[in-house]
DNA sequence: ACCATTTAGGTAACCAGTTACGGATATGTC
DNA sequence: GACATATCCGTAACTGGTTACCTAAATGGT
């Protein structure tokens, strides 16, 4: 049995008993640790570019051009965070937008030249990440179908109605 | 299939697409729903109880007296999150500190008078919840221990040995 | 007893996301 | 064509956590 897996009195534990709280903050822990050690792989590698930059980068890769709210929407997040990183994108000169010519409100990013240099610099590491991933999900029997599930138990039934369901 | 696992074209595709990213994003996203939908009950039935106070609140239910730092090593946060829950918490009068008489440095928490009414009150929300997070995670397919699988392997190698093992 | 080191816990600054809101452009209805 | 409404995206303020740093108290060696 794995070490985290079985009883050991650790810290861990006191968390375990109480499920829906210790369940979000678990998942909260793990997805920060994961976040934290990519970003480490890249500093360790002197590279200037962060870990959550990653998503909206790897969307414009194939010289696709997309729009703010596009990214957002693909991506799951708000406009805003996806603005923010288009700023430091094109701080760095890996991205550059312009208004769509049909329809001003919309702003269109692509990668620059420099921005395509590095992406392809960078492709080998991205693609290691990639096993990587495919490889510590296969070691945990496949986490990815697992939280998938978890999503749609909560979409057929959210967590209120399970409670409220429970005491009625 | 259920429906976010199956091929449909979501927009988390683009997001699937891409593995260690992905993954610490999904995971987030989960947590924060989860939490999310916990307060929304809160709110819900008019209770001046946050999600985030519950695992503090919880170690001091059973009439436990704990320190900040007991609590902080317990709950695998940092002292300071510890910190502003209590007075967050005394705040509300629910908790009370006063500092150990054994220990001049360490505050210890317990339960006010009103602390132990409320949490009386909200044991059967308590254990609605509990219930319910048994009852989804059964309906994800023991994702605990998924999770649990998930911590193990970046316990044995890290991301970024496996990225270097990998490209070595 | 005294000084060095360690530990508890607080405040401040920071971080990466969010929601709230506002300005500019587009669209549809009269 | 004008006006109401909706959409795109930016700035500002908030959130819930963190690390960095500080003070006060305890501990241990001399």
């Amino acid at each position: 049995m794995s070490k985290s897996s079985e009883h050991v009195e650790s810290p861990q534990d006191g968390v375990r008993a109480y499920g829906a709280a210790a369940l979000g903050g678990r998942l909260r822990r793990l997805s920060e640790r994961i976040d934290r050690e990519a970003k480490a792989i890249y500093e360790g590698r002197g590279l200037d570019f962060e870990q959550r930059w990653f998503p909206v980068f790897n969307c414009l890769r194939n010289g696709e051009t997309l729009s703010v709210t596009d990214l957002a929407d693909r991506l799951q997040v708000s406009h805003v965070s996806v603005s923010v990183i288009r700023s430091a994108l094109e701080g760095r000169g890996l991205v550059e937008s312009r208004p769509d010519p049909k329809d001003g409100r919309r702003r269109v990013l692509a990668l620059t030249p420099k921005g395509k240099a590095v992406a392809s610099d960078m492709a080998p590491l991205f693609d290691a990440l990639d096993t990587v991933a495919i490889e510590l999900n296969a070691e945990a029997g496949d986490a990815i179908a697992t939280i998938a599930r978890l999503e749609d138990a909560l979409e057929r039934k959210s967590l209120a109605t399970r409670v409220e369901d429970l005491q009625a």
